[in-house]
DNA sequence: TGCATGTTTCGCTAATTGACGAAATGATGG
DNA sequence: CCATCATTTCGTCAATTAGCGAAACATGCA
């Protein structure tokens, strides 16, 4: 039980959804793109992959400076299908997707920067 | 998203977890055999099944001075296959099984009364 | 009606968890 | 090397939550 009790708690808090919902339709993301969708502070973002990690829902791929996150292989399917269709109509993870392709139309560089300048990067 | 939160918290809980694994394979359970499966005092299980309810997991029948816990119809298909898949295994709901099958063969009302004497029914 | 009994609600305490800033880590590029 | 920068770890605080006992609630029965 242990194993899908942790899934269970990785899964029972707004912000790791979120990452999840995002990384099933981005196959891969990097720590300061997360940062930017969610809105709160790298160290708490950092923490929160670790335990999505821990649950092995995600896996890290380090490029450079950069961390990508991406969903584990191990992803289990049946649990991906019933999120999939859970979170299809919901406002917020859509809203996240919209965010997100503006996120990832800037350059990681620019983006990353926004944390001293606090202020978004702008479309394009 | 609410609601697909709302069931991941409802099961990021051992005690919840087991609940609704017993109910997997008992389909339908009264609050006392459900609190003497958990070991805990009866308020305790009331408020996990409160939740339980609260997130369409689980819904209650009123029947004389007890009150039997079941899956609801709605409960997500593709989340209790995972659930099922990934608990087959388990040693914990496997005993938790085991020790169901020796409470379900007690008198409820026998049952109930291990509250006053603190001691488990036995064998029938 | 009055009592016994199963369940729930309430009030409280202890443990867990999310959030942040500051400092440490690790990699890039002068 | 040294400075810079993305990320992680650490320490702390506030909010949430599991647990219990006591009291309230509801049902069945004499």
């Amino acid at each position: 039980m242990e194993q899908t009790l942790n899934i269970a708690k990785a899964l029972a808090d707004g912000s790791r959804m979120r990452v999840i919902a995002a990384l099933m339709s981005r196959d891969e993301l990097c720590v300061c793109q997360i940062t930017e969708m969610l809105q709160l502070a790298p160290a708490t973002v950092s923490r929160h992959m670790t335990i999505l990690q821990h649950a092995r829902l995600v896996q890290s791929r380090k490029e450079g400076r950069w961390v990508f996150y991406r969903l584990t292989a191990a992803f289990p399917d049946l649990l991906y299908q019933w999120l999939a269709g859970a979170l299809a109509d919901s406002a917020e993870i859509r809203a996240d997707r919209g965010r997100l392709q503006t996120i990832l139309a800037c350059d990681p560089d620019d983006l990353c920067r926004r944390q001293k300048n606090r202020k978004s990067c702008r479309k394009s």
